[in-house]
DNA sequence: CGCAATAGTTCAGCCATACAACAAACAGCC
DNA sequence: GGCTGTTTGTTGTATGGCTGAACTATTGCG
């Protein structure tokens, strides 16, 4: 890190960290935009009647709602929502009679088919296009299965890319607008310049991906594919903060804390796939040796399992469940090294939710056992805090969720370019 | 960690999420004053005559540059400025002729000697008290050595709160406001609650030490003393992001990001000291086995180079430079080790820049070689960024230097209370 | 059917900023 | 030494966005 004099430079793709410019009236209202927006999107209920146990699922707010969340007045309220509507974010359900006395009230939803984000991705096996509407509908998913193991950039990103200009065109000929796209790679990605620099299980390096996927109009930001499927978990009922652990070839984590994905300096982080095991172990193809992937990696777990190195995790489960000795016992190896690994990444993160994906996903049932126990062992604060392990709940490709909802957050966060 | 239906709890005293928030026109003066407090305090040079090679020492700023800087007009900033000057946070310096044409600006600098942050301290051999004023002016200093090894709480930090009464009383009779405390200890805290779940070293657990102190009418706040031992860094040339690690009898890290600190959910994280650096390694303390404390803590290291455990780093350097063999073997484990649990650290947090304090500041020329190596091995990044390890810069007890900086840091953040 | 209650809208007042004009203080220049 | 040009800091006036209170709209209840 040489020291450069230069002043801050901002992140393209981050939250401008807005205490640094100059705030006019203007600012107030595109502050009040996102907070009223983001009051429809994800509500606190705080304004509404019954303030005993919460309901599972909060009814959409109406505009007194928001104005008695927010600490606005309804008058104010009342124009920005009108904003929103119009600008196509927000769209107002027919009012609905409440039990009780009074006017009744109009509910506030996301709109759906107005706006959309998308996700795409490149990985091992496939390439993936997918489109989700603010009301978190799937209104696009492209799927084409292939072998991308040692591929060509260049061919393969040119093919993504027309996948997903023909998606965006089908979607803006029904008249949504695409705010723009998240792509997602097994490999090192410098979310500062969006460089890719080195994805091992494709063979890629040191390439521009953005360049080569020809989508000249719309913004498309970089990822690692386990942090934006680690977002996509943010759908369902999970805590603000997380460990995302996804086990695929390599194992990778996402880091989210408050709801949003922490990365470190450059996006370089969460690499957990090679933390130290055991020194003594077995080389790994970094060049060290007993890291976390020698252990519980995909290819290294079926094959200590006894299986081809191409069989699926349901392979996996079928030997499981039929009581192959051999299978458990790999589970078992895996268990306890990935416990030691987490180990490491709650002491030194400090937070106490995990959740396994990829690969582990179905396997959660046959590690827990091994990974709480060792993480009990290892985590310093274990006595003072529930850890709370945990199967993901996305589904297949999460990564593509995770991508689209990445972008929708973004224009939620800050509506105002959108209406 | 049980699904409480507490709709995000603010924490006490970190920045609240200001966006989530009405805002008003007050709120526009408040983040405006914050701006033109923060250039003060921290200039970025923006608006400066020359802008090239800038200067290591921006020269301090006038209004005009404060104007330019932020992008707010003169006649604001004016304003701005005048509560701060009246308020006591900022001071006018005589005006100097420049050597330009034109009417001489006022330099704006942080005011000395008005408002002031207390830094105090328990630990294993001392108690601090050290107060700071907004120009980094060390404007009081109360150190008391003893041994507070098993100690009874109540009555050490009853004796602490004593200090800084005394102290407060003083500033307080000479003019200054005492902004608030952080009492930094070695140990578990919950920043949430503020409080102290362990300090192995102390011999504590289980309880409220603010309460203890007595400190009534004082804003006091609890953090682990690496943490606030790593703040003390950014008065120096550090980049915005790095890891500060301190040896002691313990091992703890302390995330900066962007020149805050990275807490995870309570403040639980950095715990680097229980990382795995192998597995078949001596039994720690923890329960666990093979933790870099075990090859790199204070009391290992001293005890492995042939010292008693309580020679000081002073007494190890002086074997060191003596040839001493086994001190020197001590130090290449050491090394090694730290490199190991470093290179997780780097790898899972993404951070390349790493401070090394406590006992190995002095020690670093001699871990140095074997710290690089192994993280030049293990840090998946490191062929694409410059991994810098480096001593740290506070001197003795920078806990207290820390605690009492990110008092007066969370005064300029929010100045409006202030003027 | 009238009253209380709740939702949403309209309108005057206020506050902090922008913009523009001005006063203050200097260097340089003939 | 006085004039000009330049930069700083301070006065006004205008404007945008929010508040607060009054107002309309729509329901339940007796």
């Amino acid at each position: 890190m040489s020291a450069e004099a230069t002043t801050t430079q901002r992140e393209p793709g981050r939250a401008a960290p807005d205490g640094a410019r100059a705030s006019r009236q203007h600012t107030l209202r595109e502050r009040n935009l996102r907070l009223v927006a983001r009051e429809v999107f994800s509500p606190s209920g705080a304004g509404t009647t019954a303030p005993e146990a919460a309901p599972a699922v909060t009814p959409p707010p109406s505009r007194a709602d928001v104005a008695a969340a927010t600490g606005l007045t309804r008058a104010t309220v009342s124009t920005l929502v009108d904003r929103l509507v119009r600008g196509g974010l927000v769209a107002e359900l027919p009012p609905v009679a409440a039990q009780r006395a009074g006017r009744p009230a109009v509910p506030l939803v996301p709109a759906a088919r107005t706006v959309v984000g998308l996700g795409i991705e490149v990985n091992v096996d496939y390439l993936g296009v997918r489109a989700l509407d603010l009301a978190g509908e799937r209104v696009a998913d492209v799927v084409e299965q292939g072998t991308f193991h040692d591929s060509d950039p260049a061919v393969v990103l040119a093919r993504l890319g027309e996948h997903a200009a023909r998606v965006v065109a089908r979607l803006e000929a029904e008249g949504m607008r695409v705010a723009g796209a998240r792509l997602a790679l097994p490999g090192l990605v410098d979310t500062r310049t969006g460089e890719l620099e080195v994805a091992p299980n494709l063979g890629w390096s040191a390439l521009d991906p953005v360049a080569l996927l020809g989508l000249d109009d719309l913004p498309v930001e970089v990822a690692n594919e386990a942090k934006l499927a680690a977002l996509a978990e943010l759908a369902g009922d999970v805590p603000p903060s997380f460990l995302y652990v996804s086990g695929d070839v390599g194992v990778g984590a996402g880091i989210v804390v408050e709801r949003q994905l922490f990365l470190g300096e450059r996006g370089w982080n969460g690499e957990i796939g090679h933390v130290v095991v055991d020194p003594a172990g077995p080389r790994c193809s970094c060049g060290a040796a007993g890291c976390l992937e020698q252990y519980a990696g995909k290819e290294v777990l079926l094959r200590a399992a006894g299986l081809p190195a191409d069989a699926s995790p349901g392979d996996l489960l079928a030997a499981l469940e039929g009581g192959d000795g051999a299978a458990r016992e790999a589970l078992h190896r895996a268990g306890r090294a990935l416990g030691s690994a987490l180990a490491d990444l709650v002491n030194l993160v400090g937070v106490s939710t995990v959740v396994l994906g990829g690969v582990y996903t179905e396997l959660v049932p046959w590690l827990r056992g091994d990974v709480v126990d060792v993480l009990g062992e290892r985590v310093l604060a274990a006595p003072f805090v529930d850890l709370d392990l945990r199967a993901a709940r996305a589904g297949e490709r999460a990564a593509l969720d995770g991508g689209a909802r990445e972008v929708l957050r973004e224009v939620v966060a800050d509506p105002a370019v959108w209406v």
